[in-house]
RNA sequence: GGGGACGUAGUUCAGUUGGUUAGAACGCUGCCCUGUCACGGCAGAGGUCGCUAGUUCGAGUCUCGUCGUCCCCGCCA
């Protein structure tokens, strides 16, 4: 038997023919000689009827039926007396002639049905049976549609895909590696890309101009929500590009994913400082969907308060509006929640309509707390929320850090956030370095082959922190999309960047040597992006976490529910690795 | 590595101050039902209260530990 047609597609327009279809049993509704079945398919669902009196045989089986078994019906497709508006398939249904039960099925551990709230856990272990649900099925397709879109898109603008290792040598910088034993080569390993970074720019002093690749990455760090050990990038790199250029492609990219679900968005998108974005958003990747800028008003509070509130560094605040209504209970679950992001304290003005209140008006006075509220331009019914850090952090603004993350959480709680604006943002002016408490030095804040400011270049020795990088960042509605930059070119450049970064020669050459090699052989000028898809997928399905985009997601602990990775493996499998497990 | 939330029937949850036989809904099984569509009606089955140790006359409930899931901080050049 072969079938016809998609259950879930069939319209009006196919009344009147015979058809066949195949697929899982969502629902049985028997009402004794007359029996109903819904039949669920990758397109929908079909309401098919069995009748006693004029099809026995096609009834007797209906009967055997039983929640996700698989079966084929023959039938004809007859328009309904009582339509149901609920279904796309509502206005017509299949009259059975002939049931063939393909395979039965176990009860399923929870219903296939879009508004049932399994646990996730539960979704995971039996993704097959997820996957059954429209949500995630829509969401895979999705998915499937954007990627197809980009590479069109890619492939029109002169780009090439090119695979590179997934078996690659393992670095040392940046996120931990994960290794792959080699048998042939006893106590030597190969590692998961975290990226093709190299290899991208070596394609490019291999002329290969336009390189793009959709490509799966493996970082062994811990997960979040937006966070999974293996994920998808679109790597992209260019030959002669200016910054502009490479914004261009991306745009390009991104306006027609965006067009895929539906979503409009403008373009050019907006560039803003690194700095500003610190000191106006509290974030290196600002949330535009909603206003409540930070004001730095650390002049608002006096020498004596700052002694007794121990501030140290600056304060910065901001006004919340409709804030003006939250209890002292309120307050004092933002003042722990402020802590718990690095606060030292959150100090607060209400803007009720019936006066101004002030958690710190008697130890700064009533004019400080007006000036506080003329900083952040707060009118009445607003809350105004100030914090200080912890500790000072080298080179940022630790107190607008936190107040960043307050103005998003107030954003989210007071409903300021305008779902319906996609929000992107270029992000420049990077520093190169970044301060490391643990190393108690500077380091690369981008991976070491990002370019140097030009005008910066003569402070690379001097004055390191001054130092701003050719990198930039993609934000869509506060999700970092991905980053990139110009890079080095010139082994010149890359040896002074190495020195200041405190490498000796013997450390470049096993770290990067292949790399500095490939250097000399004329590098052309080149630089790219990498974006996580992921992200992209799951912002455009309105999803909270990536596992709603990705077939086979893994949980917190980077565990595999469903196939049970990772495992043991076999002793003889270990043995010719060479490799012994170590009891913890 | 740290903080928080959760873990009770197949599923989602309720379970009082520690007290008799641990409940509900959905799902499941059987019977009845010719226009249902979250069908309806009747009857029924289904529990290692994550695991472990302890406190107690008595633990789903309290305590220690442990395992698992989720969120956050650190981490993710």
């Amino acid at each position: 038997m072969k079938r016809t047609n998609y259950c879930g597609a069939l319209r009006n327009s196919d009344a009147g023919r015979n058809v066949v279809i195949m697929g899982w049993v969502a629902r049985r509704r028997d009402l004794g000689n007359l029996l109903f079945l819904d039949i669920r398919d990758r397109a929908g669902i079909v309401q098919v009827v069995f009748n006693r009196e004029t099809q026995p045989e096609a009834h007797a089986k209906a009967e055997q039926a039983r929640s996700e078994f698989v079966v084929a019906v023959e039938g004809k497709v007859i328009l309904r007396g009582k339509s149901n508006p609920e279904l796309a398939t509502g206005e017509i249904e299949v009259l059975a002639t002939r049931l063939h039960i393909l395979n039965n099925a176990k009860t399923p551990p929870f219903q296939i049905e879009d508004d049932i709230n399994a646990a996730e856990e539960t979704r995971l272990r039996y993704r097959y049976l997820d996957l059954r649900r429209p949500k995630p099925h829509a969401n895979l397709a999705l998915r499937h549609k954007i990627l197809l879109e980009i590479r069109k898109t890619m492939d029109e603008m002169g780009f090439l895909e090119v695979e590179t290792p997934m078996l690659t040598r393992s670095t040392p910088e940046g996120a931990r590696d994960y290794l792959v034993p080699s048998r042939v080569h006893h106590g030597q390993f190969y590692a998961l890309p975290q990226s093709p970074q190299i290899f991208k720019q070596i394609l490019m002093i291999g002329g290969l101009d336009r390189y793009f690749q959709i490509v799966k990455c493996f970082r062994d760090e811990d997960l979040r929500a937006d966070r999974q050990p293996e994920f998808t990038q679109l790597d992209v790199e260019m030959s002669f590009p200016r910054q502009e250029d490479i914004f261009a492609v991306i745009e390009s990219v991104m306006v027609r994913a965006c067009a895929v679900a539906g979503v409009k968005a403008d373009t050019p998108f907006p560039h803003m400082l690194y700095k500003d974005a610190i000191r106006k958003y509290g974030s290196d990747k600002p949330d535009m969907r909603f206003g409540m800028e930070l004001h730095e008003v650390t002049d608002a509070f006096p020498a004596e308060a700052k002694e007794k509130l121990q501030i140290v560094g600056n304060v910065f605040a901001f006004a919340a509006p409709g804030g003006a209504t939250y209890s002292r209970k309120q307050l004092d679950e933002l003042t722990e929640k402020a802590k718990a992001v690095g606060a030292r304290g959150a100090y607060f003005v209400k803007l009720a309509p019936e006066g101004i209140t002030s958690t710190v008006e008697k130890l700064i006075g009533a004019d400080n707390v007006k000036k506080l509220t003329a900083a952040c331009g707060a009118k009445t019914g607003d809350l105004v929320v100030a914090v200080s850090a912890k500790d000072e952090i080298k080179g940022t603004e630790a107190a607008a850090l936190v107040a960043g993350q307050l103005r998003l959480q107030l954003g989210e709680a007071l409903n300021l956030v305008d779902k319906s604006k996609w929000k992107f943002l270029w992000l420049t002016g990077f520093p190169l370095f970044e301060w490391s408490e643990n190393d108690k030095t500077w380091v690369s804040a981008q991976h070491p082959f990002t370019g140097i400011v030009d005008e910066d270049l003569e402070k690379l020795e001097t004055a390191p922190w001054e130092v701003r990088s050719k990198g930039y960042d993609l934000v869509l509605n506060g999700v970092e999309l991905g980053s990139g930059s110009i890079r080095i070119h010139r082994q010149d450049i890359q040896e002074r960047l190495f020195k200041a970064l405190g490498l000796s020669e013997e450390q470049i050459r096993r770290r990067f040597g292949f790399f500095v090699d490939a250097l000399t052989y004329g590098t052309p000028p080149h630089g790219g992006i990498a974006l996580g898809l992921d992200r992209v997928v799951m912002l455009l399905a309105g999803e909270k976490s990536i596992r709603e985009v990705i077939a086979f997601g893994k949980t917190t602990a980077a565990v595999d529910l469903m196939a049970e990775s990772p495992s043991t493996v076999d002793k003889e499998q270990l043995d010719q690795l060479g490799i012994a497990i170590k009891e913890k």
